[in-house]
DNA sequence: ACCACAACCTGGCCGC
DNA sequence: TGCGGCCAGGTTGTGG
């Protein structure tokens, strides 16, 4: 169930067990898994290929190939990578497909199928609609208050919008706003560049904690889990009715855009909409 | 351009 | 034990 952090402590884990590696098989047990192109077509060019490079972009996982295409995943709400050291049965009917390499394999488990796969030569037009990579540069206060401006929308909704932020998903939405002292139901368009500076430097340091912390999930490479300690320390994410750790005001959970939200209504303020 | 909402899927947990 | 209802960390498409 991965947001930024997991993915890029995933990338992070796969890497040096990927990189320079042969595909020698491509496995298929979901069609639906293959966005584009066809199975058939997306099995031929991986087969033979040698990864070159991977990477993250949101919470895409990248990988260049040699030849120059490119093999993206998006692991939407329950994708998993798992990495094996010696070729093995997938463990149940979940594992949707299957990379055999010339030293180990590669198995993508997703229960509940909403992730996808593509092969492209280019993957610039798959990636154009993406927002900032929150933990680089281009990623600004003064853009984000830019991209704001015009959403009466609240203002944790809007940074679950890929086109704003890429990566940002529902815990750390939660924990950016609370990080900000900005109560998540507050319209974006009602934030200065003062309350903007505080979620931009929020919403990063969030982050940045949770890929050194091993994000919420550990990823699993030849049997072996990390721990995950992010999840211990989440200020607000699924302790409604827990005490808030600053002033022990209970924490408060509402629905925004069909999405459970979580905040302290005491250190969290509202900015009303005019 | 923005917004609300349904759709895509399965599994786990809770109360009856 | 079984069953209904609700919940789940994401995105896209549709129609207003």
């Amino acid at each position: 169930m991965p947001e930024l952090p997991e993915v890029e402590v995933w990338v992070r884990a796969l890497r040096p067990r990927l990189e320079g590696r042969r595909i020698e098989g491509v496995t298929i047990r979901r069609n639906k898994l293959i966005a584009a192109p066809g199975v058939r077509t997306f099995r031929t060019r991986l087969r033979g290929r040698r990864i070159r490079r991977v990477r993250r972009r949101g919470k895409v996982i990248w990988v260049e190939l040699d030849d120059g295409a490119h093999w993206l995943t998006h692991l939407r709400m329950t994708g998993w990578w798992r990495h094996h050291a010696a070729p093995q049965p997938p463990a149940d009917r979940h594992v949707l497909a299957v990379f055999t390499l010339d030293k180990g394999q590669l198995h993508y488990r997703d229960p509940r199928r909403f992730g996808r796969m593509w092969w492209v030569r280019d993957a610039a037009p798959l990636l154009a609609p993406l927002g900032p990579e929150p933990l680089e540069r281009a990623f600004t206060a003064a853009g984000l208050q830019k991209r704001f401006a015009r959403r009466r929308a609240a203002v944790k909704q809007v940074l679950l919008d890929p086109a704003v932020v890429a990566g940002v998903g529902n815990i750390y939405a939660s924990e950016a706003c609370f990080r900000a002292r900005l109560d998540p139901r507050t319209p974006a368009r009602r934030l200065g560049i003062e309350e903007a500076r505080r979620l931009h430097r929020a919403l990063r340091a969030v982050l940045r904690r949770a890929i050194r912390l091993g994000s919420t999930v550990a990823p699993v490479v030849d049997g072996y889990a990390a721990r995950a300690r992010f999840r211990d320390e989440f200020a607000v994410y699924g302790r409604a009715g827990d005490a808030c750790r600053t002033c022990g005001a209970a924490i408060r959970r509402v629905v925004i855009g069909q999405r459970s939200t979580f905040y302290c209504p005491r250190c969290q303020e509202l900015l009303q909409e005019r």
